[in-house]
DNA sequence: ATCATAATTTAGTCTTACCTAATTTCTAGC
DNA sequence: GCTAGAAATTAGGTAAGACTAAATTATGAT
């Protein structure tokens, strides 16, 4: 049995796993907006987790961390409670999927493998959170999902959204009442030349709805209906 | 909106709580044991409980303390919220009476109020938990329970289970093993003169077991069958 | 009333994880 | 290739909440 890990360091863990998913690596100063830090805490605690047997992150002053095997496995098991959790909150208690981030954020801390095991069997070992984000099964394998976004499509093409960005309640909340889902088959009508506002329309319900290109580029989607 | 409350605080209080539901008060050592932390660590705390604004405590040196009102009432929604959680885990996710308090344990930390709301209404706001402990309801009443209990019982009597201990595991899959669980309805058979070591009948199934007077003298019961 | 022992408190440290202020290193624009 | 400004690190400090060892207070048996 490995020791356990302090929650801090289970989010400190987490964020350089989201934050690195682009680049393959986070900064100091990323790692401290996201979790509302000072850098220098981030620095402290970088150097610390470079300095454990086995070391969880590769930490290069000034150049930012990147997770080890180990520190990706145990970002991957919180990653995997969150989005159990969320998927949980939604289906069985009734929750809106703009309420299940902050809740997840705190209870992902408070699970044992046990309540994990049931919770994934209640739901029927779900492959997709909520917000379409993929949660890594047992063996921390991850579904895949495409990389294209709303903002790639060409007018006239349909696609069907897969994911959405989950952290910001309102955008959520925003997002839900334009009808934009997982799950939902859209089709771009047309896109503003100066600033790329797109018009779209949802094919289930025919009804349209206009997205920017900086939430365009957020939703993930597979192309054709 | 009072200021959050460590989870070492919400323990303590809920400790102390426990400990004092009999005596109406706790001594440091009780607390450091019931803990598993040195008397030394529960002194400080307890001074540190008293000297708030408002007080958690009331505590004379050398002698104990007690919860204010406050105290009382943190006190309180820690145990509402764990019981809630226990039930929760039997009802919906499969769980044994044995495996639920250590679970609780942590959840209890790390539940919000907008949780423990959904909770409560997804079990029907239920008034006891799996070992027969009443529930406070949202208002942080308790539902009134008998205090007899099995040891009292006369040679012949009949009674109804209301609640069992709860903390020790290994108790609660004894007790489970012999049919000792709330809502059951038994009879005292007979008892022997020198150890007090009871015969008993249950009723539903007509088996029988034995049970000394400690345990006995642990578990609830209301007279009548 | 005394004294041995048990219970409790005081004193002094330790660890974790945060902070601010000061300093150093990196990097883009010239 | 220099240098201003941004990014990161170091230094020094704080607060919680635990610990051990030493000192004090309480109590029960004589």
């Amino acid at each position: 049995m490995t020791k356990a890990l302090s929650h801090n360091i289970q989010d400190y863990l987490k964020q350089i796993y989201e934050l690195s998913a682009a680049v393959g690596k986070a900064s100091t100063n990323q790692l401290a907006d996201a979790l509302d830090i000072s850098a220098a805490s981030v620095t402290n605690m970088l150097q610390k987790l470079s300095r454990t047997q086995p070391p969880y992150v590769i930490y290069q002053k000034h150049h930012g961390v990147k997770l080890t095997e180990e520190g990706r496995k145990i970002a991957l098991k919180i990653l995997r409670r969150h989005r159990l959790i969320e998927k949980f909150l939604v289906e069985k208690l009734g929750y809106t999927w703009d309420e299940v981030h902050n809740e997840a954020e705190v209870l992902e801390h408070a699970m044992s493998p046990l309540l994990e095991k049931r919770i994934d069997a209640a739901l029927g070992f779900p492959e997709f959170d909520p917000h379409g984000d993929p949660i890594p099964d047992a063996k921390l394998n991850i579904p895949q999902i495409d990389p294209t976004t709303l903002s790639t499509l060409k007018i006239g093409q349909t696609g069907r959204i897969i994911r959405v960005p989950h952290e910001d309640a309102q955008v959520l909340r925003y997002l839900g009442k334009c009808g934009l889902r997982p799950g939902i088959s859209i089709k771009l009508l047309s896109r503003t030349p100066y600033d790329q506002t797109m018009r779209i329309a949802i094919l289930d319900t025919g009804e349209e709805t206009i997205i920017g290109p900086d939430l365009g580029g957020q939703i993930s989607i597979t192309l054709g209906a």
